[in-house]
DNA sequence: AAAAACAATAACATGATGTTATGTATGAGC
DNA sequence: GCTCATACATAACATCATGTTATTGTTTTT
């Protein structure tokens, strides 16, 4: 037995409009068309569909029975059929996002709230990590897009670098305001905050003050530039971070300077190579790469 | 856009089994036609539908999306098509009856039990109320059968009249178990529990009272063959109802005799003559007539 | 590098679904 | 009861969807 489609939306006309002529008008098919449609269904199904009354079609007590089934394949498909288009126009779909937490936190939420806002079907993961974690997972596809530290190459994977400018933060009230860009010289005096010594990023900003031959007074070893923000705040130092989260904390009690040399912490824009990506999710890497725009000097 | 089913069907079969060949022996065609059956779908939805790795077909993240939709209008297809052939088979569909309260607690729950045992996807709904709101119901073919007192005739309804023997009922150690069929005369003594004053069935047994010049002491009057029958078995009187009622209470102390004369209980099985019932239907009003054959001596 | 498996394409048959033209039944009005 | 208008069914045919087989091109495996 084949029920067709065309079938059993003419069914449903019929049965809505109580004649097959307006029922071939709604479906702007001609009256013998709808006919037919309803006599063959009528063979396969093996049961009358409706029955005269006062000139009006009703349906059969058979056909009472299946309607809601019906009405709800119809529906279903016409779903089937806009979602479809929806994400054609890049607007619905699934993206899962694995970051650092840092990101989960802090940028990434602006960024994916903004975006979902324009694409009311879309919907979004986001899975925050350790660096590692984030790697292994692009490689085996779990995810569809990865920010992360920076890192040199996989062959699994696409990235895409972004050196984020670092500036220097101190407290609201410090001296150091005075000043237009701040060198190590000009905070050897003060307590550092800075992130794990094992990190690639204290690594270059150690070898920076050894160059300058300062010192470099460890005070507090944290793991996010956001913590670091904090406890500027609070007064415990001055540390040097992404000026993606210094800005964010700009009137909450610290300012920033820039510091020099350029010490731009990199971060790396990943996708599985394999795995087809989708559209939405090329547009979304696309939009977060430019919403890092503004904290960068250059690109590549 | 028209997206078919079998486009579907084939998108399915595909993304399970991994490879357009093997999908096309599960659907039973040739695996040119999958071929063609993905491509036509592919183009009409805009976007790739599957991506080889390692020699397997995996859906993209697009058919990811709307593959849960899908799945579910092919389901709901299957289920329609059994749905329809059960129907076909007068296996489902609902029944709706109207009959006399007495029915609705007595004799018809056992009927409608057994009939739907057989046929599982058949429901029914049963709405007992007074005689006149019955034939209302019929006639306004809110109901498919009803279940009521005798009465003539309607030009709407199509009724089947089946006579219920009636037999006296009376304590289960009364004197009258001796006899083997009881006249008003053996009762006159007695005092009587009848249904109502204004009803046809006791016009008629004060009748045959009157005609065996016996005096009839009411002493209760009910709705009900039912409650007649627990007043008896209380020991309050005893009373002429039909074979049908009288046959549950035996051994829970009444016992029941033949009563002459014979007074059938006149009882119509009624269905709208304009609206056409369903087959079950058909089948259904047939059933029951057949259960009430035990307690008839002649049908009409 | 060759063989095997798989998918795409072409050419064609058949069935589903549309059309127009026409016949038939049914309700409304006289 | 007759006639007309309306609605539905049927017939003949056009077109598209969907199947087939034959063949070619691509991957995967050996």
């Amino acid at each position: 037995m084949s029920l067709r489609i065309r079938q059993l939306e003419a069914l449903i006309a019929v049965a809505d409009y109580g004649s097959i002529t307006a029922a071939a008008a709604e479906l702007g098919v001609s009256q013998p068309a709808v006919s037919r449609l309803l006599s063959d269904l009528s063979k396969e199904l093996g049961f009358v569909l409706f029955d005269r009354k006062e000139g009006r079609l009703i349906p059969t007590q058979e056909v009472r029975f299946i309607q809601p089934d019906i009405r709800r394949v119809l529906e279903l498909m016409g779903q089937i059929k806009i979602v479809s288009q929806e994400v054609n126009k890049y607007l619905a779909g699934h993206i899962k996002v694995a970051c650092l937490p840092g990101f989960a936190t802090s940028h990434l939420p602006e960024v994916v709230a903004q975006f979902l806002d324009a694409r009311p079907g879309l919907t979004m993961t986001i899975e925050p990590d350790r660096p590692e974690r984030i790697l292994e997972w692009m490689i085996e596809e779990q995810y569809d897009f990865g920010i992360t530290d920076g890192f040199g190459n996989h062959p699994a994977l696409d990235s895409q670098n972004i050196d984020i400018r670092t500036v220097c933060i101190f407290p609201d009230k410090h001296e150091l305001a005075e000043l237009e860009t701040i060198s190590p010289a000009d905070i050897g005096a003060e307590k550092i905050i800075h992130t794990r010594q094992d990190s690639e990023f204290f690594h270059r900003l150690s070898e920076a003050f050894l160059r300058a031959d300062v010192p470099l007074h460890s005070h507090i070893e944290v793991r996010q530039f956001t913590a670091a923000c904090e406890l500027v705040c609070l007064g415990a130092g001055v540390s040097v971070v992404s000026e993606l989260d210094a800005s964010r904390y700009v009137g909450k009690g610290l300012k920033f300077r820039p510091f020099t040399p350029r010490l731009p912490h990199r971060i790396s824009l990943v996708r599985p190579l394999i795995k087809r990506p989708s559209m939405v999710t090329l547009e979304f890497i696309d939009h977060f790469a430019k919403s890092l725009a503004p904290f960068t000097d250059q690109q590549d």
